[in-house]
DNA sequence: ATAATATTTTATCAATTGGTCAAATTTTGA
DNA sequence: TCAAAATTTGACCAATTGATAAAATATTAT
């Protein structure tokens, strides 16, 4: 009888469970992020993890459970830093400050931004809720929030929905489109180098835009 | 014998030549901007397209042959707005019509900007000399030209690079994350009506930061 | 009208895919 | 140590997939 929960050294919190689903779902965000869920099948990612394949689906009883595991550890990366804008923080800063944040996940974390990117791509089919429900609540809360700062006279204004769609599709760019940056970049085709231009000409383009003229 | 080419009104040429190709295409786009290549199967199109399989390998012997054929017809309309950008035109009204055409595809042809999408998200296998090659050289040049009006004092300096980059995350959005975008603003999830603001809004941000302060 | 040609259908194929099963092996706790 | 539980393996399965061949049907030019 496999996977008892009994004992808290046996069953789904043995040492080997965790290990081996991380390993498993590590190899999974490769090839989902690389192919799509449809594209993607069980014998590439059980490859990935250098196991076999009914090895695989010992930890994972299903192809979309892998998936749904991905998506759901990834929406805490996705939300905090929006989550993170402070109403008691000075508003130019907070939003550099996202901007920013959100930068540097297209950097360390460029696969759960093409694994999310794939999917809202493809019709969003398993995050719709999501969207529709804890995304857009955030958002409008935050929307709210930058709009009163505008209001105040504390920013120029402008639609804040499409501000920050704006700043998603700019920062998540680097990351979701990465093999066109590069290629049209050229220089050192490898590292992280021209993030840092990116991060300068992304404060300059919003910041300078959003900047209240005293 | 299929597909003689002699006579003008028979083979390639004829009118259910034209006609089924387009049909079959049209189909495809739908299917492999939803799926991306791997993910979309030679069934599902035949579907779509209301044909057989084995009726639609007659026009496209293999599956990759109609996806080379969507890209090729893309490839048109994704250079030729940046290859309107006009050297003798006034900088900051170039850029600005540069954005509003950019943003006027992703509302009109929004499916092959997915398609598009979906390829470079993974990876570009079968894109990427083209956008090693044409893309790029198209993109230089632009940039250097950009780079001029800039040392002339007629826009604001900026990384000419990152700038085509912002344009294309920004407008592309709109077409990419389309489901994300609905969802999130909720009013009227049918139509364009959220292509107006952001045009307003796009527009404001790049040209506010680009004009030259007098 | 009719023969040549083009198109469509039916049947089929080998390979791949998501998933199951029972047997073999390894790990664990007492 | 040793039995119970957990893990791994190899052999399978039915459905799907990309593709082919040949026969049947429809279209075309004369």
């Amino acid at each position: 009888m496999p996977l008892s929960k009994t004992n808290s050294n046996r069953g789904r919190n043995s040492r080997i469970q965790r290990e081996k689903r991380e390993l498993i779902l590590g190899a999974a965000l490769e090839v989902f992020a690389a192919h799509g869920f449809r594209g993607s099948t069980i014998d590439q990612i059980a490859d990935a993890a250098g196991m076999s394949k009914p090895n695989l689906l010992y930890y994972f009883g299903k192809k979309e459970d892998i998936h749904q595991s991905l998506i759901e550890r990834l929406m805490d990366t996705w939300l905090d830093p929006l989550k993170a804008i402070d109403a008691n923080g000075d508003p130019l800063a907070e939003i550099c400050a996202y901007i920013k944040r959100k930068l540097e996940i297209s950097r360390d974390f460029p696969k759960e931004s093409r694994l999310f990117a794939n999917e809202i791509l493809q019709g969003a089919p398993r995050i719709i809720s999501m969207i529709e429900g804890e995304l857009k609540t955030l958002v409008d809360e935050k929307a709210k929030l930058i709009q009163g700062w505008m209001n105040e006279g504390k920013l120029n204004p402008c639609d804040p929905h499409h501000l920050l769609f704006s700043i998603w599709a700019t920062t998540q760019h680097y990351a979701d489109f990465d093999v066109q940056v590069r290629a049209v970049l050229a220089k050192d085709t490898q590292g992280d180098a021209h993030f840092d231009g990116a991060a300068v000409f992304l404060e300059n383009l919003f910041c300078k835009g959003l900047k209240p003229r005293t």
